[in-house]
Parts: structure tokens; sequence; C-alpha cells
DNA sequence: GTACGTGCAAACGTTTTGCAGCGGG
DNA sequence: CCCGCTGCAAAACGTTTGCACGTAC
């Protein structure tokens, strides 16, 4: 085996490798701008983001992107389950790198977006789905506001 | 006391007479439009309602009300109390006829809104809201999918 | 009469789409 | 080489706004 193919895996490597795998995994092409996109979006724990957030984000990093792109991409990152989207708001949409089951805080006057564990909350003695229905899921939305 | 002024209290006559007092109590004049889209709106039962439909069932009703005035009214009303915006889909406010506190079932394929009593619903655990925040509301969103 | 409400059309911000060209496998 | 992805611009969507006119009080 010829080793001219072949880098050393050096600690800065990792992140570039997860992501390319994250993608396979979700039968998407690791292309430039999906790859680089993942990397912003997967890189330091969990974060919450519009589009718009996204697409500065990248233009800082000075990754090209279009704003079409970047819509493109969170759309499929979501469907591949890489991603979720949070509704809060009429007007914008908000997607959260936690694909986890949570609840959230939410600050409009910020756009502030705070993850609630599931393990702090429990909701009972919710009524059954109506017929023919079922549970997708369940959102729970604290909405905040300045203190008094 | 004279009764110049007084009208008798008829079946019919009720609603109307209902719609101008809530206006006037919310401290909104009781214009034409105002009126009409009241009356759509608060006789029979809990609606949720869009913007378009309010606008479509006007027409079906033969009143007259462009879709801004409609966006004006139930923003006021809300802001008035009399209504209240529900999120649950980013691009769409929904209005809802039921002030009280509750929640809902939201089914996506056919934009349907049922109500969730309070009663019926516990949440415990809740985490503090953060420092020099309070909480406003607790939304909780049950979103339905077609039974397998 | 006057302050407020309304209608219309145009502007807005977010999101989607159509199509020519690029690039990953 | 081929199919899927990207970029751009333009369109679509729900919603808001500016301004002239109308109307409740």
């Amino acid at each position: 085996m010829s080793d001219k193919h072949m880098t050393r895996s050096t600690p800065e490597k990792r992140p570039f490798e997860d992501a390319v795998s994250r993608l396979r995994e979700a039968e998407l092409r690791p292309t430039r701008q999906r790859l680089a996109l993942a990397r912003l979006l997967f890189e330091g724990g969990n974060r919450h983001l519009t589009a718009e957030e996204l697409h500065d984000e990248a233009r800082q990093a000075d990754i090209k992107v279009s704003l079409a792109t970047i819509y493109n991409t969170l759309n499929q990152f979501t469907k591949a389950g890489l991603l979720r989207e949070v509704t809060v708001e009429s007007g914008r949409a908000w997607f959260d790198t936690n694909v986890s089951d949570h609840h959230h805080f939410y600050a409009p006057e910020t756009g502030e977006l705070i993850d609630i564990d599931l393990a702090n909350i429990a909701i009972n003695g919710l009524p059954a789905a109506p017929a023919g229905r079922e549970v997708e899921r369940v959102d729970v939305v604290v909405r905040l506001k300045p203190a008094d």
C-alpha cells in the first residue's frame, strides 16, 4: 500500500473527518459547501441558528455560499435528522443542532433560545390523539419576558 | 329613566350588541368592518383562523374588507386580549378566539388546531427562568401525524 | 370637525424555485 | 461521464406600511 495519499491524522483534522462521515451516513454528498456548513454547525456544542445567521457566519469564515444553498442545506439536514427545526415565531425558522427530545425557553426581544432537558420536565394527562392520528412530537416553548 | 334609546332585546339582536360592547370595552371604535369581523370571529364558539381564512369568510358573507384591514384588526384584537396568536408553523400566524390558558394539538397536513384544556395537563419540574427574566407563557404544541 | 380607521398598492423579510453551469463519485 | 449540487436571480409567500380618502363620534 502506497502512502502517497495518506495523511497523518492530526487533532485538527478530526472534525473534518467527522463531518464527512456524518454526511455520508445521512446519504448526502460531502460537497464543499455542505462540509463547510456542517463544520460551522456541529463544532462547538448545541447551537440555535436562523438561515440568515448561518449565512453571516459563513461569510465571516470566508466560505462562499449563497443564501439559497443555506436554505437547501438546512432543509436537507433537517430531513436527514441532523438538525431539528424549532418553531417559536411565525416568520422565522430556527434550527437546532440538538436533535434529542427536549424543549425551549424563548426570549423574543433577543431571539435567544435555551434548551430545557427532557429530564427536567414531566407532562401528565395529555389527552389521546384524535382518531386516525398519532402524536409525532410534543413541543414545549416557555416564552420569557424581562423581569419586572 | 327614558326608554328613548332602549331597544327590545331580541335573540337576533344580541350578537350585534355583544360585539359592540366587546369592542367598546377593548377601546376600539366599533366600525363597520371591526363589527362584522368580530361577529364572524366570536359567534359560534372557539375558532382557529388565519388571516386568509377570515378574509375568505368575510367575502362569502358579502363583507367588503381588505386583507390589510384583516391583519390590522387581528393584531388589534390580539393586543386588546380578544384573540390569542398561536405559533405552530413558521410562515403563518393562527389566531384563536379562546383566550384562556390552554394548549393545542396541531395537524400539519390539514392545518387543523384542536384545543387542549389546561385541566387535562400538568407540567412539572420546569427549570426556573434565567436571571433577569420571567416566564410569560408556556405553550405546548402536540404535533400529530396520520396513524400508521 | 377632527382624529382615527380603511383601502389599495407597494414594500418588506423570509423562503422557494427555475435554470445554466460546476463538480463529486 | 453523469447525476446531483450550486449560484444567482427572480418569484412566491405571508405580513406590514404609507398615504389619500372615508367615517364614527
